[in-house]
DNA sequence: CTCTATTTCGATACACCGTATCACGGACTG
DNA sequence: CAGTCCGTGATACGGTGTATCGAAATAGAG
């Protein structure tokens, strides 16, 4: 991906400022001595980035050119560029904090759900680079915190509440990552616009060859359409909420509803 | 992510074959008519190199190269990477389906989301794969068709059993990518050995800190181990189910369980 | 203040990436 | 038999992350 993917000037090779600052040296003030950006601002820049154009046009040169500094400035910041992108993602995550936490557990979890389905969905990439390094940023941390405040008051083993955080996490990161319906151009210029019917009709062929029968049933290339994204994102996300309370609610009223078949599931 | 990242030779510059074929013309066969990889061949060569070196460790020159063709060769079975990649998940995903199907929705349903799992875990990049591109492959749409397939007696409508697939898959696909105590290193050599207590380290700081009362009363090093990750997957699949059972069944006995809250849930 | 030691800085170099391009050679067609 | 097409082999191009290295600047010691 490293070649044909984006890039802003295409055409300038290796667009460092260089040795020639362009204007007459009168014109120019003295030193000019050059700034240092800020760390915000790198990550910030590098974010827009990959919004823009997709995670693959992060590149160290690309974002110093966009922060108009050489590239070896940025690694004043971080060591690596895996460092870099750990950066970005603890930062966007902050997005998905919740001011106050809801009293009510399922209220809390829920709204978590939501807060950090809408990040993933704002920045596609974010899920991407979350599971090429270990989650552990601050940012993250408060929200796993947030996510493990919403069941201090159930009076649960602290296993349930680790799964608890687990299941909304993975599952909300999982199902805004993996989606058939969902556009997978995001900023990738050389996208196939003709992609779609192409697929569809792949699809229609798939049902038509008799065997898929569920599929063909439903209609395969409904897949394709992203409507029932958000809809099967709640309903998912209000069974394993579901879930969730038959378990931690006293038994007996949802015991028909327990099932316990595997080690370590009460 | 490309210079520094594996490499099975560094020393050798572009190591394609070139016109020098070593040994002397005349112990050589004469015409060596290059019998080409097969499909099958390219598929497996690169998923051996994502295996034990990594998604980054798949490039189109080492592959070649590990089928002892030049890079160019390869561009006769797919048009982009990004297709090999594609060709990559749907080889792995098969799999993870199942020889036949539970009758027992639950059974059904809990047996696929294993085998998704440890297909996912028997290779890492796979989720990361699965993300890039549209996950449409013949495999893949036989993994849904199946999961189509273990509610199908259960009488309700296309939306659910469509939710309920979509969240099994990203409930298992999450988990499997998204854990804290996960071995990020996956064949990459210049992995820091002393990562891991670092992380423990930092992990104790903030607990420290008191800002993180929840986390700090777990202890929060312990989230690296990855004891927790096979214990919290059962009980959240097992949530998740639990909580399907209780939209499908009958109303009445689990009706104080079910709090819609959302559009689109019953 | 001067001289040295050490850090910082700017730039280039290196090995590798995906893939476009293109000359050539052989096969097939009119 | 001429001409045209096409598969093929090799190279070229613009890009990547980052190591390296000479020079400049800064700090410290006498």
């Amino acid at each position: 991906m490293a070649a044909t993917s984006p890039g802003p000037q295409p055409g300038t090779p290796d667009p460092a400022p260089g040795p020639a600052p362009a204007g007459l040296i009168w014109t120019r003030p003295p030193a000019e001595k050059r700034e240092r950006p800020t760390r915000e601002a790198i990550v910030a820049a590098a974010t827009g980035l990959a919004d823009t154009h997709g995670l693959d046009a992060v590149s160290v040169r690309r974002v110093a050119a966009a922060l108009q500094t050489r590239p070896m400035d940025l690694y004043r910041y971080f060591a690596r560029k895996d460092e870099l992108i750990d950066l970005m993602v603890d930062e966007v995550i902050a997005g998905a904090l919740l001011d106050e936490i809801p009293p009510d557990w399922r209220d809390a979890l829920s709204a978590i759900a939501h807060a950090l389905r809408a990040v993933c969905l704002a920045h596609p990439w974010m899920v991407t680079a979350a599971g090429q390094q270990a989650l552990i940023g601050p940012n993250v941390m408060r929200h796993a915190e947030q996510s493990l405040q919403a069941t201090a008051a159930l009076g649960i083993d602290w296993t349930k509440r680790l799964a608890i955080w687990r299941a909304v996490d993975t599952y909300t990161m999982g199902h805004a990552q993996i989606s058939p319906g969902r556009d997978h151009s995001e900023g990738n210029p050389a996208h196939d616009p003709g992609w779609r019917p192409a697929a569809e009709a792949y699809l229609q062929g798939l049902a038509d060859s008799g065997n898929f029968p569920n599929l063909a049933a439903f209609g395969a290339a409904g897949l394709l359409h992203n409507d029932y994204d958000e809809l099967t994102f709640e309903t998912g996300l209000n069974w394993l909420l579901t879930g969730i309370a038959a378990d931690t609610s006293q038994a007996g009223d949802a015991a028909i509803l327990c099932r316990p078949k595997f080690p370590g599931v009460s």
